[in-house]
DNA sequence: TGAAAATAAGTGTACATACATATATATTTG
DNA sequence: CAAATATATATGTATGTACACTTATTTTCA
């Protein structure tokens, strides 16, 4: 569907306008398509990613700062993730002995169990959803990039 | 900047996954810049959103349910934000005579005149930020609307 | 070394989203 | 026509974001 019947208005000030409103919607559905799938597992989006990110250093664990520089919304409010995390029991909270400021959260076994159901259903949906060959996506990842002057 | 270089990860399934995650971090690239702008004008970019709405038929007003279907974000919870909008005299709000359970939006002057002066912040701070030729920008939005397979 | 600055995490509040539910009104239909 | 259904909006609650502030700890350097 193209972002004009998506807006209902064809009121753009020009195509790098238009384009921003399109990047802003299908970043909307993306996160509309995979947070369904992940209701399914128990997971809120935030919440995968911070497994996501743990699972990526597992078994070592990492501190709040680590996580957070690594989650797509930069301001996102790790610790009250966690917090939610470690009442599901999927993820552990440790303060660290080397720097008593840091805690430290390592994914626990459920917490690997459930990522990796979750894991699935997510790559199922995006087979159904997603149209773009490998790549169209390089050409998408050039340009979004480009369309990041400053970063 | 890279989106590799954004998350500290280079652990892609492919090119389409990669895509996906660059879309999201631009699309909270996009918001951030725009809420800084914005934030001088004393409008949060839903706010805004609502406004830019309103405007595109004013003098007439609308009802509740045509501006959230003209919403970026489609599950926006607009009856709230514009609570926000009457508080700051920026829209007025009335009981719809031909169907009591409409509420119909108008837009004021004071809302025009903030807007007027919002957009403008907009606009500046867009070309300072996007890298898009027109010709680029177009080429991205088909991609994306190829990336939406299902809408 | 001890005071000042920096750092890591957590908390309070306003705004927004997601979803279920409530309330009022309008439309449909038996 | 009255009851059932549909529609438009609003509200309650859990989750998340944005940002300012607090607390605990570590680092810096006069």
């Amino acid at each position: 569907m193209k972002i004009e019947d998506v807006l209902k208005t064809t009121n753009f000030k020009d195509e790098v306008h238009k384009a921003t409103l399109n990047v802003l919607y299908t970043s909307y559905w993306l996160k509309d398509h995979t947070s369904s799938a992940l209701k399914e597992n128990g997971l809120t989006t935030e919440q995968f990613n911070v497994l996501r990110i743990l699972r990526g250093k597992h078994p070592e664990s990492m501190c709040v700062r680590d996580i957070a520089s690594r989650m797509i919304e930069r301001s996102s409010n790790v610790p009250r993730i966690i917090d939610r995390l470690v009442v599901k029991k999927l993820v552990k909270r440790v303060q660290s002995k080397e720097d008593k400021r840091e805690t430290l959260i390592n994914i626990t076994e459920a917490g690997l169990k459930q990522l990796e159901q979750a894991s699935k259903s997510l790559e199922s949906i995006n087979r159904t959803i997603l149209g773009l060959t490998n790549q169209e996506a390089e050409t998408l990842n050039m340009l979004l990039e480009k369309l990041r002057k400053i970063d």
